[in-house]
DNA sequence: AGCAAGGTTCGTCAAGCGCT
DNA sequence: AGCGCTTGACGAACCTTGCT
């Protein structure tokens, strides 16, 4: 078709010399536009309510003023998701393509939640590691990153999570307001749910104190609570927990500890502390696969993003080379 | 349904690294 | 040096799939 065209090829080229310009891994790109339309680009200046208007100069000489198809410079695809996906959806839409209209609104939205997202930023600035003049996302603390940073340290060295399970898979959970919660491991978990409720006298954990305690449930079993806090038996026969100052225990309470933990005995000390250190091992090992579960997801986020724009790129490459033939007859 | 092969998930161990 | 965290490796248990 005949072009109403060096608007609309000039766009393109520019588009196209902009977009290859950008990444450095286009340049060959970039070479090969520049020798098929010998075009030179003078991008204008952006005035603060007006769009850019670039001076394209074609073969013939002739300058061509162009005006609003031309987006003004911006971020790279590469830097940003959203902005590759907004030139996708223009591309997508010239192709009268509804089906790529819908998936690259949904790689759009996609990538826009993703670019909020901490690994994906990462992913994005290992990758940006090889472009240095342009910006990095700052990687964001995660919310789990931060709540954790927020939590006592007395809380997070000891017992990094609330939740224990004794030997005989009960899963029990300390919760912020001092209740304990018991519950059955498997299908009946609620039906086991059982509360055994402790008066926390003091939040404030006790810096340095590392203090390995265990309550005994009705059933017998032994359950692990917080260092910060002591659990003793009222007269009543209902467990109370309350602020532990280290080494020191109020008079006249009983500790419902359990007397299977003779307190100097080692063997038994050193079995706890494998305890402790297995759990905390096993938290670790879950969060590790989960970041790389999210961090592959990430990189796989990627390929789509470079495939959709190498497929761009080929577009662009076959109208320019289109448009020299074209010049040249 | 029963079985085998392959895949996935999870817990554990151990090495390495950074911090104090 | 000791400690805690991260992460690769390994094995066990469980799940899925294809075949008979």
């Amino acid at each position: 078709m005949a072009w109403p065209m060096k608007m609309e090829s000039a766009a393109v080229i520019q588009q196209a010399a902009y977009t290859a310009v950008t990444y450095p891994e286009n340049q060959i790109i970039l070479a090969l536009i520049a020798s098929l339309a010998k075009v030179s680009l003078t991008t204008g200046h952006t005035s603060p309510t007006g769009p850019t208007v670039t001076l394209v100069q074609l073969p013939n000489g002739q300058t061509v003023p162009v005006h609003g198809v031309i987006q003004a410079a911006q971020p790279s695809v590469i830097q940003s998701p959203q902005v590759q996906a907004v030139q996708i959806s223009t591309i997508a839409e010239s192709e009268d393509s509804q089906e790529s209209v819908d998936s690259v609104t949904d790689s759009q939205k996609r990538r826009e939640i993703l670019s909020h997202d901490p690994s994906y930023r990462k992913i994005l600035n290992d990758l940006m590691s090889y472009v240095p003049a342009l910006p990095r996302f700052e990687v964001e603390k995660s919310e789990e990153d931060s709540s954790a940073a927020a939590t006592p340290a007395i809380t997070t060295v000891t017992v990094p999570t609330p939740i224990y399970q004794t030997s005989s898979g009960q899963y029990i959970a300390i919760t912020q307001g001092g209740a304990i919660q018991l519950a059955n491991n498997g299908t009946d978990g609620v039906q086991g749910l059982q509360t055994l409720t402790m008066t926390n006298a003091a939040a404030a954990a006790q810096p340095g104190a590392t203090i390995l305690q265990y309550a005994q449930t009705s059933d017998g079993q032994q359950i692990l609570v917080p260092s910060n806090q002591v659990v003793v038996q009222a007269a009543s026969g209902a467990y109370q927990s309350c602020a532990a100052p280290a080494g020191t225990i109020a008079p006249g309470v009983v500790m419902a500890s359990s007397p299977a933990l003779p307190t100097k005995d080692v063997k038994e000390e050193v079995t706890k502390k494998r305890e402790v250190r297995l759990m905390k091992n096993r938290e670790a090992a879950r969060e590790y696969r989960r970041k790389k579960k999210k961090y592959i997801s990430c990189l796989e986020n990627r390929v789509d993003v470079l495939q959709n724009q190498n497929v761009i790129l080929i577009r662009e490459l076959n109208i320019l080379r289109g448009f020299y033939c074209h010049k040249m007859e």
